[in-house]
DNA sequence: CAACGACGCTCGAAA
DNA sequence: AGCGTCGTTG
């Protein structure tokens, strides 16, 4: 931009931003002019880069509002944000007025609602997660005479997000249907397509398009925002995909477009790219180059988390991958333990593994709770070693962010508040129109939706008008009028533009959830049903939630809100433009913006979501074939290196202590399955991993040492079924054992589910008791993992 | 029209 | 094991 600013040398500047960097870090941080690319390995100190590199820019006296750097989680942005702050010395500093850290789902949003009309949508726009895409896809297939076993919503879903992901409308996917199937997953894009605009709907997909389009397209936007950021920034750049790669080009400019190279700064390390599946593109870092010309590249090499056996078995097992370039890890901090590879029985045999050497840890006084970690490659594996740590009341926290949000209450309620928001999103108003229960049924619904669709306006429309929908029975109308007046009294339809709505956020989420009966019907059900009662706080915590939200909204924080960042002056916002924000907040959480570090806590979570943590002691369960790597990811070579990543990512979160284990079994939907430990074991090489085999109970001590009898993974089936029926026989006796210790009409405690008493019971392999418990009613438990204690 | 139980299907990571 | 759909009953 200038000569003070390119240079200024660390040198004569003693900035303590610069100070205890490595010359590496320190080349990254003051990298200042056109395009960088700095490729970090993990635990190379990235983020400590990116948050000098922002405190170093501000310190040339460059305006905040003209940062942009965008991150993978609200998380990540927030931590990013804080240490900035601290950086630049203050917290909320004016210096950092306009700063904008942020994902990029998040600024995706805000610039739709600012450009939406060049984005040719309404700018009370809703946005559609998972479970709404699959209700609407569901209609569209039904509405086409199609049947969803031949079309199953998720899979459509899949193709379709695929096909938006490499920027191919249904307009273009229907140019190139050929055969039967995909000519009608053509009509069911198109459908749903048709149904968003509707609707006023985006998905998580169409945030990233439009907004590419937009740039695309409109230049005056273009260059509002090029002339807003000179300053751009992308961290976690491996798993940014086509939509985002152009974006951020188009963000960045051209030179012919700014006179000078763009000034873009990207992060990535491309053994950490976890997120194919999600249209994460690998070849935004190879193509970097030639779409930036003149890049600099800086290596970030050394590695400051990990103990050196860590390190080096992440490194060995890494090298497996064939398509990637050469890249010594390496750590100037020697010493550690070795890495201990466990094979055990089963899931509970695993879980108590790992509860007991975290209790160790605990005990020796070296590590807190919130030290350790386990990692699994899917959500269900979790189960386990939650029942353990509940069981030995060791306190746990389960990473998933946006599990609150997808529980029924919760979503019911939202998808009222939607329906305020914006009474096109039809999605959202099937959802509660008769929930609870209010007269509106089935029929008169249908009839409702034909006289909308004829009219091409919205159900919510057609309710309004009930009175003139023909064949609609007297109490259906009166229903529906009810039901229309309740919304339009909550979004101020009566009143001038509904836009001054009085009050607050918190009491208008609060009144939804009275005057809509979901607080009574949800009361009644607690009433019946002890399993219920959590419902209702819930519910509670929404209210909450929106508190602390309005509390903490600043529309100047927006990044649209140009001149509000420049003067410090804020807008008092509309109640409805607060609700707004808020819904899109709620939509755009993460999984993985739920970790805490400052719970005492255990944490529990996904490999996906462990990218860009540490911790100090770490378990990675589930090292089993079809596990990790996934089924689903034999079907190529790419797919299986992808998951070797995941391992490699999971390996270097651990800082001192690290873990790995796998079962001989392992019980998934409800059957137990041989399992076969994973290839990645041997991949992780012998020279720093310990093996040892404690799946047999009957052994003498544990087998240690290198891969033995229990740990081959190139097991023909006919010697599988041959273990299989010799623990079957086993699990049979065991099974008929532990049947004979209980009898019909027998009184049980589970740690759970209280006491009860044995309606039946079967022994055998899979011995199972139906056991009435007190107050829940007839629940079926398999006797080998039921912890029952028989009570008098 | 709502509530409940039986049945059958699925089953990955997530903004 | 959990969920959604279907059919039955109140």
């Amino acid at each position: 931009m200038n000569d003070t600013v390119g240079g200024a040398g660390p040198n004569q500047s003693a900035s303590p931003l610069l100070e205890g960097l490595t010359p590496a870090q320190l080349a990254a941080t003051t990298a200042l002019e056109g395009p960088v690319l700095v490729l970090a390995a993990a635990g190379s100190g990235k983020t400590r880069v990116i948050t000098r590199r922002i405190g170093y820019l501000l310190e040339q006296g460059v305006p905040p509002w003209s940062i942009l750097a965008l991150t993978f989680t609200n998380k990540a942005a927030k931590e990013m944000r804080e240490r900035v702050a601290s950086l630049t010395g203050g917290e909320g500093s004016q210096q950092a007025r306009g700063l904008i850290v942020t994902t990029f789902h998040s600024l995706c949003a805000r610039l739709l609602r600012r450009y939406a009309d060049a984005a040719g949508l309404p700018n009370d726009y809703s946005i559609y997660d998972s479970a709404d895409q699959i209700a609407l896809v569901k209609r569209v297939i039904a509405g086409l005479d199609l049947s969803t076993s031949n079309f199953p919503p998720r899979s459509v879903l899949g193709v379709i997000s695929n096909a938006k992901n490499e920027l191919v409308d249904a307009e273009a996917y229907a140019a190139q249907a050929g055969d039967f199937s995909t000519r009608n997953i053509a009509k069911i894009y198109a459908g749903y397509e048709a149904g968003k605009r509707k609707a006023g709907a985006v998905d998580f997909d169409d945030l990233l398009l439009h907004t590419a389009k937009v740039l695309a397209n409109d230049e005056s936007v273009r260059r509002e925002c090029q002339d807003r950021w000179q300053w751009l920034m992308v961290d976690e750049y491996q798993d940014t995909n086509r939509a985002q790669f152009v974006i951020a080009s188009l963000l960045a400019g051209t030179k012919a477009e700014r006179g000078a190279e763009p000034n873009i700064f990207v992060v990535g390390d491309p053994d950490q790219s976890i997120y194919g599946w999600r249209g994460a593109d690998i070849t935004n870092i190879l193509d970097f180059e030639e779409k930036f010309p003149g890049t600099r590249v800086i290596p970030l090499g050394e590695n400051f988390r990990s103990t050196e056996p860590i390190l080096s078995v992440a490194d060995t097992l890494i090298r497996n991958n064939k398509q990637r370039k050469h890249k010594d890890l390496f750590t100037s901090t020697p010493g550690g333990e070795h890495v201990e590879v466990t094979l055990c029985r089963d899931e509970r045999h695993e879980a108590e593994l790992v509860v007991d050497w975290f209790k160790s840890l605990n005990e020796d006084g070296d590590h807190t709770w919130r030290d350790m970690a386990v990692f699994y490659r899917t959500n269900a594996l979790s189960r386990a070693i939650e029942d353990e740590l509940r069981r030995e009341s060791i306190p746990y926290v389960v990473v998933r962010g946006t599990a609150f949000y997808q529980r029924e209450e919760v979503k019911n309620a939202i998808a009222y508040l939607r329906v305020v928001a914006n009474t096109a999103d039809d999605v959202s108003l099937l959802r509660i129109v008769n929930t609870p229960a209010r007269g509106i049924g089935k029929a008169g619904l249908a009839a409702t939706q034909v006289y909308a669709g004829d009219r091409g306006v919205p159900v919510f429309e057609g309710i309004r008008r009930a009175n003139e929908v023909p064949a609609l029975s007297g109490r259906a109308r009166n229903a529906m009028g009810d039901f229309a007046s309740l919304i339009d009294g909550w979004n101020g339809a009566g009143s001038f533009m509904g836009n001054d709505v009085p009050g607050s956020l918190r009491d208008l989420v609060e009144r939804v959830i009275v005057e809509s009966g979901l607080e009574a019907h949800y009361q009644k059900l607690a009433a019946k049903n002890e399993d219920d009662a959590d419902r209702l706080d819930n519910l509670e915590e929404l209210v909450s939630s929106a508190a602390e939200f309005e509390e903490n909204y600043d529309p100047a924080d927006d990044p649209m809100q140009f001149d509000a960042a420049v003067t410090g002056e804020s807008t008092e916002p509309g109640r409805l433009s607060v609700l707004r924000a808020y819904l899109e907040s709620v939509s755009l959480v993460a999984d993985a913006d739920a970790v805490d570090s400052e719970t005492g806590a255990v944490t529990l979570m996904t490999l996906h979501a462990a990218k860009g943590l540490e911790f100090p002691a770490v378990a990675m369960i589930g090292l089993e074939e079809n596990v990790l790597p996934h089924s689903r990811a034999h079907s190529s070579e790419s797919e299986l290196e992808e998951e070797r990543r995941l391992c490699f990512v999971g390996i270097t979160r651990a800082m001192r202590q690290l873990r790995m284990s796998a079962a001989k079994y392992r019980t998934q939907r409800g059957i137990s399955e041989r399992a076969i430990p994973s290839r990645f074991i041997e991949e992780l090489g012998s020279e720093h991993v310990k093996l040892s085999d404690q799946s047999d109970p009957f052994g003498e001590s544990p087998r240690t040492g290198s891969i033995g009898p229990g740990w081959e993974r190139d097991v023909s089936i006919a010697k599988l079924r041959e273990y299989s029926a010799a623990e079957e026989v086993e699990r049979a006796a065991r099974g008929n054992k532990l049947a004979s210790g209980l009898a019909k009409g027998a009184k049980v405690r589970h740690p759970r589910f209280g006491t009860g008493v044995i309606e039946s019971i079967q022994g055998g392999a899979n011995a199972r008791a139906k056991i009435n418990f007190h107050g829940i009613g007839l629940k079926t438990l398999v006797l080998e993992y039921a912890r029952l204690e028989p009570i008098d």
